[in-house]
DNA sequence: AGCACGCCGACT
DNA sequence: GTCGGCGTGCTC
């Protein structure tokens, strides 16, 4: 309906609207309205902004959950309140978002420190945020079409009447006519025992952790967990952490419930299709979402359970914008919304797994389900160390650097060759290698626009810059000296490819990274490739490691994992280790060769700890002797980090910036007591200081407590905004990361 | 962030 | 005389 502002209504009724307007414009909160009648929360509006129309979202206090930030700026008695405009369109073909949703996104835009609007309008989809009723309409009859459906569902639906109402008449995607009935795997009695104890945890709605190995069936165990969702007439959130596994899966939802509707929510989708896909789940005619991290902002008003598949990884981390985690944010939403969520993983985040252990170790927030044994074939594949320290002796020190694989890993490579059986190598490095040097006068190949070396690409000839892009021909002599005689320091993917060439003549190579990947559909393709067994040794980045399926692989070998151990990010040894299992989970998957498959790792630390917690396959001993290390050193989950971050034209001004800032948390500290202990680090230049010559610095906040560090973030953070204005035009832009990944 | 208004150089 | 550079400033 289109409200006439010509002639606006003498005795409209205020409305407080949420809009998007970043924290620079200076205000925050919600602005207010006019509208002829009363809007319910939650309606979506169009409302008029400075020259502009734009997309709001009727907005109140409610309750406990209000932020406390978001006080409109104006109320009906201010003296000096601008005539309220009036709100332009009510898209009232749309049912209005959800006290869930609502609920959420208030607790997001809070925790994550942003403002309310930005955040609630950033999560819709765009081609949303543009439509009006009549284009709304058109959508709508199209969407209708699509799901095969007749006139738009009641608002609120009776359990059991659900299952035949929501059936849609033809399935969604054009496939086969009704499908039979699918057959059901047989279950382990490990996984039966685990449904048994998810049906109990789902009655009190309590978190889960469902610790299972690779390949020992969490997936079907999530789908038990989404037929009963459906059955009880609700629908399920499935989170996967990257879109290159949201086909495969999706492909096996629609064949396990012919006759429901799934939809997927990522970042891949057209902007079309992703209006269509969000409308479908908001309307409650999707049972079943599929998607990346932005799919936990679903709304969803018969939402009934939540899967996060693979919850350690790093991908479910947001890194611009609202730094939020959507599977931090999934375990909230569901304890607000009183739903079950299973979180899944063969190597959780230690935070998880500290929730998950009982007192005094953990907290015991989370259920903790264990799966394991592998389904089908034996055992996990053994882990084999390759000590370079003892080879060293026999070989020397320059041809175990100068050479890929040491010679017993070599052999290995040759039996499966033999044997026609296939092995993945992995190196965490694209490109030829990592930096181009001039013997003579010393010269290296540095990005004139990042402080960081450039990489060469043989391929393509070029020196490229993975920070900034900046890529130009590879030189034929020293830029500097002009000496011919430049080289290549270290390795990267192409050049293993190149040395495995040689290492094992007549093996067919393949690769696949970032480079190889680059086009549409070539991941599956060169994935098909390895399938059909056109390739005998896959080398690949870490992108390999994550969620295929290789059933002919016995052998997978990791290089230079050593640089994991001693980095300075805390977070490294977790991510090595997850990593490494994961890899070591791709082999073996086909029962016949579970028998000889193997995880090798040429190390010249055989004797550490996480070598040998893996060997044994062990995650509950690593985890214990990671959990006591970052105990002793004060890191999370023993404490709550947020880190402050500045861009600004000159190193300087951003640390100025910064110690500003340290100065003014130093101030709030000494007013309130409870915000003590927190401990606000001096400003530091992260690893990579310049970044398409823009300077960066950084600044750690670590609290003994949650809530303190919540509430002094929300006090800290608004006087940035005048200390960045008298820095100048210098200060580029800040930004708060609340738990963040890497410091 | 958009998208204005606002005040000084090369073109019809 | 206009078209247009992007420097400040506002948005219920």
């Amino acid at each position: 309906m289109a409200l006439d502002d010509r002639t606006p209504p003498q005795t409209g009724h205020g409305v407080a609207v949420l809009v998007e307007l970043p924290k620079h414009a200076g205000l925050s909160g919600t602005l207010s309205y006019r509208a002829a009648t009363p809007l319910p929360v939650g309606q979506l509006l169009r409302v008029p902004l400075g020259r502009r129309v734009v997309c709001g979202i009727a907005w109140g206090d409610e309750g406990p959950l209000a932020d406390a930030r978001a006080t409109p700026v104006l109320d009906e008695g201010a003296a000096d309140a601008p005539v309220r405009r009036d709100v332009a369109e009510v898209l009232d073909a749309l049912p209005p978002l959800g006290p869930g949703w609502r609920a959420l996104i208030r607790f997001a835009a809070a925790y994550y420190q942003r403002a309310p609007g930005e955040l609630a309008l950033s999560v819709l989809p765009a081609d949303l945020r543009e439509l009006d009723t009549a284009a709304l309409q058109r959508r709508l009859r199209r969407l209708d079409k699509r799901l095969g459906r007749t006139p738009p569902p009641a608002p609120k639906r009776r359990r059991g009447a659900a299952a035949a109402t929501t059936a849609p008449e033809t399935p969604v995607e054009p496939g086969p006519e009704p499908l039979p009935p699918p057959v059901l795997p047989d279950l382990s009695e490990e996984q039966r025992l685990a449904l048994d104890a998810l049906a109990d945890a789902a009655e009190r709605a309590d978190p889960v952790l469902l610790h299972g190995a690779t390949g020992s069936g969490k997936t079907e165990v999530y789908l038990r967990r989404v037929a009963a969702a459906l059955d009880a007439g609700r629908q399920a959130l499935l989170l996967v952490p990257e879109i290159n596994l949201t086909p495969q899966l999706e492909a096996r939802i629609r064949a396990r419930f012919p006759g429901r509707v799934t939809v997927a929510l990522h970042s891949g989708l057209g902007p079309a299709e992703r209006l269509q896909n969000w409308l479908a789940a908001h309307l409650g005619w999707a049972d079943i979402v599929l998607g990346t991290r932005m799919a936990v902002f679903a709304s969803l008003p018969r939402l009934g359970l939540i899967v996060v598949d693979e919850e350690h990884d790093p991908s479910y981390k947001q890194q611009e914008g609202a730094r939020y985690s959507a599977r931090d944010l999934a375990v909230w939403r569901a304890r607000q919304e009183g739903v079950a969520v299973i979180l899944g993983s063969a190597t959780p985040s230690l935070e998880t797994w500290h929730n998950a252990l009982p007192s005094p170790e953990g907290t015991g927030r989370y259920h903790r389900l264990g799966m394991p044994t592998r389904i089908g074939a034996g055992a996990l594949p053994q882990v084999r160390l390759v000590d370079l320290t003892r080879l060293q002796e026999q070989f020397g020190r320059q041809m175990l650097r100068d050479q890929p694989f040491a010679p017993p890993l070599l052999a290995a490579l040759r039996d499966r060759l033999e044997r026609g059986e296939q092995s993945l190598v992995l190196l965490n490095r694209r490109g030829y290698a990592p930096v181009l040097h001039c013997p003579g006068c010393g010269w290296k190949s540095d990005c004139p626009h990042c402080s960081a070396w450039r990489v060469f690409h043989k391929l393509d000839r070029t020196l490229r810059c993975h920070h900034c892009g900046f890529a130009e021909r590879v030189p034929r002599a020293c830029p500097s000296c002009g000496d011919p005689d430049i080289q290549p320091i270290g390795r990267g993917t192409e050049r293993l490819e190149e040395q495995l060439a040689t290492a094992l003549p007549g093996a067919r190579i393949g690769r696949i990274d970032a480079d190889t990947t680059r086009g549409k559909g070539s991941l599956e393709a060169q994935l098909a490739q390895v399938h059909d067994g056109d390739i005998d040794v896959l080398v690949g980045t870490q992108m390999v490691a994550k969620g295929h399926d290789f059933r002919r692989i016995t052998l997978v070998a990791a290089l230079q994992a050593d640089a994991a151990l001693f980095s300075s990010d805390f977070r490294a040894p977790e991510r090595l280790f997850a990593l490494l299992m994961q890899a070591g989970g791709r082999a073996g998957r086909d029962a016949a060769q579970a028998a000889r498959s193997e995880l090798w790792i040429q190390t010249w630390h055989p004797q550490h700890p996480l070598y040998a917690a893996l060997t044994a396959h062990d995650y509950p001993a690593f985890a214990a002797g990671q959990l006591l290390e970052r105990q002793q050193a004060g890191l999370p989950p023993f404490s709550h980090l947020a880190l402050l971050r500045c861009e600004a034209r000159t190193q300087e001004s951003a640390m100025a910036f910064l110690a500003q800032a340290a100065r003014r948390a130093a101030e709030l500290q000494t007013q309130q007591p409870a915000w003590a202990d927190i401990l606000v680090y001096p400003p530091v230049p992260p690893s990579v200081q310049r970044v398409a010559n823009v300077e960066r610095a950084q600044m750690l906040v670590e609290s003994p407590s949650r809530p303190a560090l919540q509430r002094l973030l929300a006090a800290w953070l608004p006087s940035f905004q005048d200390d960045a204005r008298q820095a100048g035009a210098r200060v580029l832009r800040w930004a708060v990361d609340v738990d963040p990944l890497a410091i």
